[in-house]
DNA sequence: TCCTTACCTTGACTTAAATCAAAAAAAATG
DNA sequence: CATTTTTTTTGATTTAAGTCAAGGTAAGGA
């Protein structure tokens, strides 16, 4: 219990909470383990709660008619997910699954919402991370409605290296044919796009480890989004 | 200020609130007026609070590089937008512009924040209106990662049916180019796919009024999106 | 280490949709 | 009602990316 209260606290989702409010989530959060691979939810399961990633990779996703995996979202350490349904009541809207052994936080409904009604600062938390989410997606409608594949890819890479505190070699989490799903293709053209790119020399490819040599170009690709033949 | 509470009542975003707060509510908001074409907000511009439409059509979009506009969302009364940059405290992430006369309320950030902090049942009720929105985005990506424009455009067609309290003759409250963009294409290309449709016997165009012949055929057409050629 | 399985790449081809260009139709303006 | 202006349609062409098919490479298990 001490144990997971610390864990709590180190969520953004639950930053700047009075130790009281950490105690009585720690106190209704149970703690679940997962291999990897395992299914966690499924599109149309009656969203009973909400789960919190402590440790590990978490990839949502939706199959299409021809039954290919179209994924919508990679969530990892210390990121909520499948709040939204726990507010609307409704079914949970995709498939979860571990894409890593994973540790989550899993938060019933019925308590949560007893919390946050009774907890203005945790509603107002909740009310900053749906909107942060909201600003993600419309991100990345913009992105896939906007731009090519070489300008998704581009920017999927820079925003790897933000997220891996700006090093010129980044490492991709995830296989190339589900980072060809993230991006809205399929692994035949993301691999040709990245052999592209090598041959423009912005990056250098090493299996799931990609080398920036170019970030200038790199920027300049996600904005304007023209590869050009050689 | 009698009025405002009683259109403020009205919004779905504030069912079933105590008179009380729908009072201050009304206390904080602001009408505005805008005639057609009119900017309301602009990419970038702080957001110092959001609004609700109580009459008239309000468009949100982005701008592309090549200056080609691009359509993420059609508001219409009593639809609350902008509201997403209030709770992160940034700018608009894109444009809005009246599309039609209009009359909006305006909640000014600061005094709308504090009702929200003091009122854990207007908290909630933002809750809910956020993550059906992130539903609602969710969707969107799906329909343009994963379906064509022919299925876009019947999904369209059918959502405005139901919209329409199921008519079988719907009215498009925007223009065919806006509607494409909507849609994620282009005029052209939505010009040849409707005259498909026709061919096809599922539509019936004339002008901005189109009568759903085949509504099962839509239906279908929206769920495996294939329009052959005739 | 060998072998099986999953993952990645390359090539030839097809296709949906964008672009370019121009005409036709409809709507707004004087 | 005539005339601009905007919107919509049609046709020819190009292009990005998907499909199909076949090798190649890497990786995990026996």
């Amino acid at each position: 219990m001490e144990n997971t209260s610390k864990i709590i606290a180190a969520v953004p989702l639950f930053s700047g909470l009075p130790d009281e409010q950490i105690n009585e989530l720690a106190a209704i959060a149970k703690v679940k383990n997962l291999d990897r691979g395992e299914a966690i939810f499924t599109e149309g399961d009656v969203a009973d709660g909400f789960y919190v990633v402590i440790s590990g990779k978490v990839k949502i996703y939706k199959m299409s008619l021809e039954g290919k995996e179209k994924i919508l979202h990679i969530f990892g350490p210390p990121e909520p997910f499948g709040e939204v349904p726990v507010f609307t009541g409704k079914q949970f809207p995709a498939h979860a699954q571990a894409i890593s052994n994973s540790r989550l936080l899993f938060f019933p409904r019925e308590a949560f919402i007893k919390l946050v009604s009774e907890n203005p600062s945790l509603a107002l938390n909740m009310l900053a991370v749906l909107s942060f989410r909201l600003r993600q997606f419309a991100a990345q409608i913009e992105h896939l409605a906007l731009k090519e594949v070489p300008a998704r890819l581009a920017s999927y890479l820079a925003l790897l290296s933000e997220e891996q505190s700006n090093r010129r070699t980044v490492t991709l989490s995830i296989s190339k044919g589900q980072l060809a799903s993230l991006l809205g293709t399929i692994p035949e053209t993301l691999s040709r796009i990245l052999s592209k790119m090598v041959q423009h020399n912005l990056i250098t490819v090493n299996g799931r480890s990609i080398q920036l040599d170019d970030l200038e170009g790199i920027h300049a690709l996600s904005e304007n989004g023209k590869l050009l033949d050689s």
